[in-house]
DNA sequence: CAGTTCACGACAA
DNA sequence: CGTGAACTG
């Protein structure tokens, strides 16, 4: 993957750095990249269909380090759909994955784990469900996010473009193919990486002086030598593609010579593929977050815009009338609303007729069994877990966050030590009102910030608030409704069949269609769910706990009387209620500081997307939707928008 | 011999 | 990704 060799020829300008450079600006990562090393942590629980909260801790771990060590707005870009040019090569690697997936699981059945946990690790697939997992967390966390129609790497590249990001973390050499003007790659935990920068190709070596050709002659280059979209020619690697385009400058003058000559062997078809190829690096479908709509990486020119081929090399997008994935060149024929829901992380990117669930969720879901935590947690046992199972058969709100079992242990155990390096570095413990914080419920007082623990907020105020807030990351759609039958009859019928292993490596595909009539962009109010339909619905007790998230905000939905009653402010509100401007650790405060709107964190305009900006069923909200707190929210914020200790310690 | 491509093994987590 | 074997002129 990438462009074999080309980093190392880089490696004049290749600058270790650290984020501190960084500060106070947006840097979008690629989020597959994060996930591809997490999934190493805990490539045996994935492989075998079992809950784990390791991928997510990675992202936790990494999040946290850049926004509260390097006070960096970290804006995540995951993969979506497969395009033509890749699917092939993508089969194949899924073909490479599951032969690795069943050697593990020969070996692990019959005993040999320790061979089998090498296979584990060839076979680590992540999954769109994967990455909603990371995205919930992001919601609730008010971390800037998107899902790519197609490639992350186009998508990060048009978001560096248009200025939202000023630099790119991947480790992806593609990217500099596509355009991008800083890439950071090989970043480690403690926030050191190496910078690569496009103004400083001047100062390549002759012998590589990437500077002196123009973009088409960079992407004729690296596809002669092979790049994600073309194998290349046999035996031309990147010096010699280098001097074939500096002597023969377009593809055309190169192919030609090259078969002149004969010493090499061109593929049949290269120059077709190469077309392909540079359609797609120039022209890739991305997602626009600020206007809320489909476009391409660089504008379509005129002459190109009926070439039928272009179409389908740049990314299929959904018709606007048909309801299916195709060439479409009128942007207007393009669904840009289901779209936005792909890009929000709520529909399923290669498949927008499923909802994308998060992987852990769904795994509670399926297979009833209480999830196999990481580790018993050693410090303050019982404090949290016990915290919450008590909670939960009290109150709807603990489980309506929609915050899986997995996700608590994960931020818990992130708290735990961010508070302990809190600990280690403050000495002066007056900073705030602490003289609870080393009893052992602090912890779990800690986590109710995220899962709605009204009981432990004072005013009515702030517990309307709280629970309107935190119902659910995912957005509230009527969708729900049909998707609670399929549940229902997935999980009543047949608990004691899913539980335990049975479902290795089966757990995907799951009846989370949704029916035809709900795409449309109209949604007549009759689907939005009623109390007959959820009281309908046939769950035993204990599904109906697992559900209640779903349940709950459904039942919000309707009793909100918020303006837009087909779909609540959900995300919106969500993230308007829980921006802290800034994490406990910094005295600075940083709300005042983001003069250059570098930092906007809560109010600011540019925030308004991730989720909150995607129109929601049915509704037309103004293009530039800005979240601007109404007059009735905005005391709320005020409250809110307390520092994150004092939100922790207030209430008791 | 210098320059280059390519296949392998190692990283890290 | 870095190494070394293998190939070429």
């Amino acid at each position: 993957m990438g462009i074999q060799g080309l980093l190392p020829q880089l490696k004049p300008i290749q600058q270790p750095i650290t984020l501190i450079r960084y500060e106070g600006q947006t840097l979008a990562i690629d989020g597959y990249a994060w996930l591809h090393r997490a999934a190493h942590s805990c490539a045996e629980e994935l492989a075998l269909g079992r809950p784990t909260s390791k991928y997510l801790e990675f992202f936790i771990k990494r999040l946290n380090m850049l926004r509260n060590r390097f006070n960096i707005n970290p804006y995540l870009v995951f993969d979506g759909d497969a395009i033509m040019v890749k699917k092939d090569t993508e089969l194949k690697r899924k073909q490479k994955r599951t032969e690795n997936k069943e050697r593990a699981l020969a070996l692990w059945k019959a005993g040999d784990k320790r061979q089998a946990y090498d296979y584990f690790q060839k076979c680590v697939d992540v999954t769109p469900e994967m990455a909603k997992c990371v995205i919930e967390y992001c919601q609730v966390q008010n971390i800037k996010y998107v899902v790519a129609p197609f490639e992350a790497d186009a998508q990060m590249v048009y978001l560096e473009k248009k200025g939202l990001v000023q630099g790119i973390i991947s480790e992806d050499s593609d990217l500099l193919i596509f355009g991008c003007r800083k890439l950071i790659t090989k970043l480690t935990d403690h926030g050191e990486g190496i910078e690569i920068c496009r103004d400083d190709f001047p100062r390549l070596p002759s012998k590589f002086p990437l500077s002196q050709l123009c973009p088409e002659e960079i992407r004729t280059m690296v596809c002669l030598s092979g790049c994600d979209y073309t194998a290349g020619i046999p035996k031309i690697g990147l010096l010699t593609a280098m001097k074939l385009v500096r002597k023969h400058k377009t593809m055309d003058n190169i192919i030609k010579s090259l078969q002149r000559e004969g010493k090499f062997t061109v593929p049949k078809d290269f120059l077709a593929e190469y077309q392909l190829a540079t359609f797609a690096f120039q022209f890739q479908r991305v997602y626009c977050p600020e206007s809320g709509t489909m476009t391409t990486l660089s504008e379509i020119p005129d002459e190109l815009r009926s070439c039928q081929a272009l179409f389908n090399c740049i990314g299929r997008v959904i018709s606007k009338t048909e309801h299916t994935k195709g060439a479409i060149a009128d942007d207007s024929e393009v669904d840009h609303h289901l779209h936005g829901r792909i890009a929000a992380g709520e529909l399923c990117p290669y498949n927008f007729q499923r909802v994308l669930v998060n992987r852990e969720r769904k795994l509670q879901l399926t297979t009833k069994s209480e999830p196999i935590i990481g580790k018993p947690s050693v410090s303050q046992t019982g404090s949290i877990d016990t915290f919450f199972s008590k909670t939960a058969s009290v109150s709807v709100s603990s489980t309506s966050t929609g915050v899986t079992t997995q996700m608590r242990v994960a931020i818990k155990k992130q708290e735990e030590k961010q508070m302990e390096n809190e600990r280690k570095m403050t000495s002066t413990v007056e900073r705030r009102k602490l003289s609870r914080r080393d009893t052992p419920v602090v912890a779990g007082v800690g986590m109710s910030r995220y899962f709605g623990k009204t009981e432990d907020l004072p005013s009515e105020q702030n517990k309307n608030a709280t629970t309107s807030a935190m119902r659910t990351p995912t957005p509230v759609e009527p969708t729900i409704s049909p998707r609670l039958s399929d549940l229902a009859k997935s999980t009543s019928g047949s608990n004691s069949v899913l539980c335990g292993n049975e479902g290795l490596g089966s757990q995907d595909e799951e009846a989370t269609d949704i029916p035809s009539s709900l795409l449309s962009t109209e949604v007549p109010s009759s689907m939005v769910p009623t109390q007959v339909d959820l009281e309908s619905s046939p769950f035993s007790e204990e599904d109906s706990e697992v559900l209640s998230e779903i349940e709950d905000t459904a039942k919000f939905d309707r009793n909100e009387k918020a303006p837009n009653k087909r779909h609540c402010r959900s995300i919106a509100d969500l993230r308007e209620s829980f921006s802290y401007h800034r994490a406990p650790l910094q005295d600075k405060s940083v709300n005042v500081a983001s003069g250059n709107g570098a930092l906007h964190n809560s109010k600011g305009e540019k925030n308004q997307f991730a989720a909150g900006k995607v129109p929601s069923l049915g509704t037309k909200r103004p293009r530039h939707y800005v979240a601007s707190p109404s007059s009735a929210t905005a005391p709320r914020q005020a409250t809110r928008t307390l520092s994150l200790s004092d939100f922790i310690y207030r209430g008791q």
